[in-house]
DNA sequence: CATACTTCTTGATTTTTGTCAAGTGATGGA
DNA sequence: TCCATCACTTGACAAAAATCAAGAAGTATG
C-alpha cells in the first residue's frame, strides 16, 4: 500500500460521513501524515503527551497500561478506527495509556497544532470531527453501561457478537482485560458457555 | 428564573466554548425551548426514544434505571451539563435509561431535528457541539478506566475528590450503583475509611 | 530434535462483593 | 404524638472473582 493509497482511504471514509468539496479536501489533506507502524511498534508511550491522532487504514492497534505485571488491555483499534489518547490528546498532558501495533499497521496521523488548524479552514472537517467524537461516545457509553449492569459471562458473549473476528486474532488474556476480569476467569467462563451447549 | 435568564445562561456557556456572532446566535437560539421540571418529574422515560437535548442551567438531573428493583443511577447532571440518552438520541432508537428531575431543574432544550439544522446554519454550533462531545468523551473515557482498573474504594474516593457536592445532594444508595457497586457494599467502605482515619 | 516460551486451562484456596435479614435514627404525614 | 417510611448500617452467610500453583498444548528457536 503506497501513501497515497493510504490517504484516499482516509478520504473515502471522511466522504461517506460528510459531504466536503474538493478544495476543502485539498487544504486539509496536507496537515495529515502517513505512518507505518511495524508489529510491537508503539505509537504512544504511556506517561508521555499523546500528540498525534491516528486514523488507522489498516492493521490493529492496542491500548494499554503497563503498570500492572501483564499489559493490561484498555481497548483496541482497527480499520477504521481512530487510535489515540483523547484525553492527553486533548488536553495536551500525560497519558495513562500507551499505544502499540498489534500488527503491521498503516495510519493516517494528524498532530494537534494541525488538527485545530484544520478545524479553522474546514467547516466540512469540523463536522466530521463532531461525528467521530459522537461516534465515540456512544461507543464509550455503551461499555460503562456494560460494565456496570453485565456479568462478565454477559460481556464476553455481547463481545462475541458485536466483534467475532476480535477474538481471532487478540489473546484471551487481552479480551480478559479489556472486559475487566481475570484470564482464569475468562477460561472459566468459557468452560461454562461449552458445558451449557 | 425568567426564561430570558435560562436562554442567558446557555449563551453565555456557549460564548466561553467558543467566539460567535450575534447574527449566529439569533439563528439558533429560536431552535431552543425552555423546560422546567419539578422533582420527580422525568425528561425521558425509559424505553421511549430521547427527542431532546437539555442543557442543565439549574438544578438536577439522574440518569436511571428501571429494571432493577431499585432505581439503578446511571449517571447525574448538574449546572452546565447537558441531559441525554446519547445513543438513543443520536441513533433516534428506544433509550436504555430514563431521566429524572431530582429537584427542580431548569433545562433549555433542543429536539435531533432542530439540532442538526442548527448545525447547518451556524458552524460556530458545529465547533461548540464537538466540544460538547469530546467533554463527554473525556468524562465517559475516565469512567471506563475507573471502572476496569480501580477498586470501589478508590473509586469513591475519586468520587469524593471530583464531586464533593454530589455526596451531599445525592443518596448514598445511588452513589452506589454509580459506582457500580450495593450500597451495603458502599456502606462497608465508609465504615472502613472511618476507621483507617 | 530438544528446549524454551507462550497461551490457555484447571484445581485449590482466599478475598471480595453480593444477598438476605434485622435494626437504628431521622423525617414526614395522619 | 404515633406510625410509617426512608436512608443507612451491621451481621451472617452465599456467590463470584481473584490469586496461586501446576500442567497441557502449541509454537518458536537453537
Amino acid at each position: 500500500m503506497t501513501k497515497e493509497d493510504a490517504i484516499a482511504a482516509m478520504r473515502n471514509f471522511m466522504a461517506e460521513c460528510v459531504p466536503f468539496s474538493k478544495g476543502e479536501w485539498d487544504r486539509v489533506q496536507p496537515l495529515h501524515e502517513v505512518k507505518i507502524l511495524e508489529k510491537n511498534e508503539l505509537l504512544l508511550r504511556q506517561g508521555e503527551i499523546c500528540t498525534t491522532l491516528a486514523f488507522v487504514v489498516s492493521g490493529a492497534l492496542c491500548q494499554f497500561r503497563t503498570e500492572d505485571v501483564d499489559p493490561y488491555a484498555y481497548d483496541f483499534s482497527f480499520e477504521a478506527d481512530y487510535a489515540v489518547d483523547f484525553a492527553s490528546f486533548a488536553g495536551q498532558k500525560p497519558s495513562t495509556i500507551g499505544i502499540r501495533a498489534l500488527r503491521t499497521s498503516v495510519l493516517v496521523c494528524i498532530s494537534k497544532k494541525n488538527l485545530d488548524a484544520a478545524y479553522k479552514v474546514s467547516p466540512a472537517f469540523q463536522e466530521f470531527g463532531r461525528l467521530m467524537a459522537e461516534r465515540a461516545l456512544v461507543y464509550d457509553d455503551d461499555r460503562v453501561k456494560s460494565l456496570l449492569y453485565d456479568t462478565p459471562e454477559e460481556r464476553y458473549l455481547n463481545l462475541m457478537e458485536r466483534d467475532p473476528e476480535l477474538l481471532q486474532e487478540i489473546p484471551l488474556y487481552s479480551i480478559a482485560s479489556y472486559l475487566g476480569i481475570r484470564p482464569e476467569s475468562l477460561s472459566r467462563v468459557r468452560a461454562n458457555l461449552n458445558k451449557k451447549k
